[in-house]
DNA sequence: AATGCGGGGGT
DNA sequence: ACCCCAGCATT
């Protein structure tokens, strides 16, 4: 059961992400599983534009987790250099590598490779399957925050259910413009004024009646 | 749940 | 040099 501002914000968010998507490589459709995975392992806490620059390179070289299996560590290190964590990354990738033929496609799964938490599992599993799964991250737990306040759980687990809740059929688009509105304008000095949200949100009340 | 970690980014 | 930080690992 959602609430009358929960429906809203889902069914506003949805409209938002139509029209201010931003587009990366690795959001085009078709993209395996394996190539989802990798942008999303080397975007975590690293800006996208640096992921950019190596994305396509990156593929090009290590198409698929057999080819990966076959480089040496280094080899890897030197590709993925550009992004900083490319000790932890290249031996977590060669950790997966020597382990799997292919990807799982189960959360918990996904979660149980090095260096895989429940962002990435999450994330990987939607935007490359439209799995209808939760994609929480700072900025995501920001937004939700900010417009549901008193409602918005403390613990990390009801966090995830009360987020699986919003998450529509159209997952894929739903969480991707969570992410971009996160990134764009609940950001950490939110541009209220030009939201979607304002008329609900929660933080922006507040804001207003302290003027 | 709390803490630690490796390391990037900003000041 | 310093502090802040996101996400994962570990306890």
């Amino acid at each position: 059961m959602l609430s009358e501002v929960e429906r809203r914000f889902r069914t506003n968010l949805l409209e938002w992400g139509q029209k201010n998507r931003r587009e990366y490589p690795w959001r085009e459709l078709n993209r395996t599983l394996y190539e989802v995975f990798v942008a999303e392992f080397f975007l975590t806490q690293t800006p996208a534009g640096n992921v950019a620059a190596v994305y396509p390179g990156f593929l090009k070289q290590f198409p698929t987790l057999d080819v990966i299996a076959e480089a040496t560590e280094d080899e890897l290190v030197e590709v993925v250099e550009p992004l900083g964590f490319q000790n932890m990354r290249a031996a977590a990738l060669k950790q997966i590598a020597s382990t799997h033929d292919h990807l799982p496609t189960e959360p918990a799964s996904l979660m149980a490779l090095p260096r895989v938490g429940q962002y990435v599992a999450n994330a990987t599993l939607c935007f490359a399957r439209g799995d209808r799964l939760p994609v929480l991250d700072r900025n995501v737990e920001r937004v939700y925050r900010r417009v549901f306040r008193d409602r918005w759980p403390e613990t990390e687990a009801d966090q995830l259910t009360f987020t699986q809740r919003l998450v529509p059929d159209e997952a894929r688009a739903y969480n991707l413009a969570l992410l971009d509105f996160g990134a764009l304008v609940c950001q950490s000095e939110p541009l209220c004024k030009q939201c979607f949200a304002n008329e609900y949100c929660a933080y922006f009340i507040e804001s207003e009646s302290y003027g």
